[in-house]
DNA sequence: GTCGCTGCAAAACGTTTGCATTTAG
DNA sequence: CTAAATGCAAACGTTTTGCAGCGAC
């Protein structure tokens, strides 16, 4: 997994402007709860889960409502700075929107691992596809589940 | 869109045989609420969901219950009648699967309209790419959403 | 001092389950 | 007669909302 634009410390920089400046333009307010929620956000990899990113939020602060982590995600996704994963198990998963990603998943059904990938072929197969059927493409969900290498071998381990 | 397998009427008897042969090797019954749900679902054309074939079927018989409709489908979708897909609104729809259907969906953003396509070019590269992440694909969920061809010449119809 | 934000608890949503009763086999 | 299926209502897990009080600006 490579780092794509900025990486590091001024990336996060860059995160927190870009948030500072989307709550801005909306008078929205930055509170000592969002700040909490959005640097926890920051510091986590891969695909959290709302119940999840609760649990880290309130090792820092016991006091943090599960609304909050809601409405904070909301924010986030809405200022680009989260992508919303549904994986058909009911619970949504948030990941950190990086510079250019149109990567989707694959996922093992025995492990819950997930897997990102990219593909240029299917990206302009998909557009192809919309074209053909008189469509704008504006966004895709791509999804590919079966077992990983670990599971094959037998040696998977349950969870995430 | 062509007709695939055995069509019209004849199709619907092999669907019926393959219900009753489902349920025969498992030891369960064929009851009256059951052969309604399915007649109804057969009759269906498309996505339906839970909601709208429960009041389809409550037209026929209004004391079905919603929890028939549930237990009903997900024997049709076991039994591979029926394809289970949920697409992001929170609702799970259920189509008639047809004899050889790899087919996936385009979604109208606007107008809700849900149009099937099928690629070869993306199911081999799909194949390709789960292998080179060791994978064993067992199976995929692919959707692209836009805006169709009506709602972009600003005469899409809201609904279904 | 506004007006947006918080935490809580309650509500909402689609779906599943427990149970007493009915019914297929 | 047995065990499966039904309908209802209650329970479920996740997400949203109403609201009184709090706090950013």
């Amino acid at each position: 997994m490579t780092e794509r634009g900025t990486s590091g410390p001024a990336r996060l920089t860059e995160m927190r402007a870009r948030l500072a400046d989307y709550l801005r333009r909306r008078g929205l307010r930055s509170t000592a709860q969002r700040r909490l929620v959005t640097e926890v956000f920051f510091e986590t990899e891969g695909h959290v889960t709302v119940e999840e990113l609760l649990q880290r939020v309130r090792a820092r602060d016991p006091r943090i409502g599960h609304a909050t982590i809601y409405r904070t995600l909301k924010l986030l996704k809405d200022s680009g700075l989260a992508h919303e994963r549904r994986f058909g198990d009911g619970v949504t998963r948030y990941e950190l929107a990086h510079e250019d990603d149109h990567h989707d998943h694959l996922i093992c059904l025995d492990c819950g691992r997930i897997v990102e990938f990219e593909d240029e072929a299917i990206e302009r197969a998909q557009e192809r596809v919309a074209e053909r059927h008189g469509f704008e493409l504006l966004l895709h969900r791509h999804e590919l589940y079966g077992r990983c290498e670990a599971c094959r071998a037998g040696r998977g381990e349950r969870g995430a």
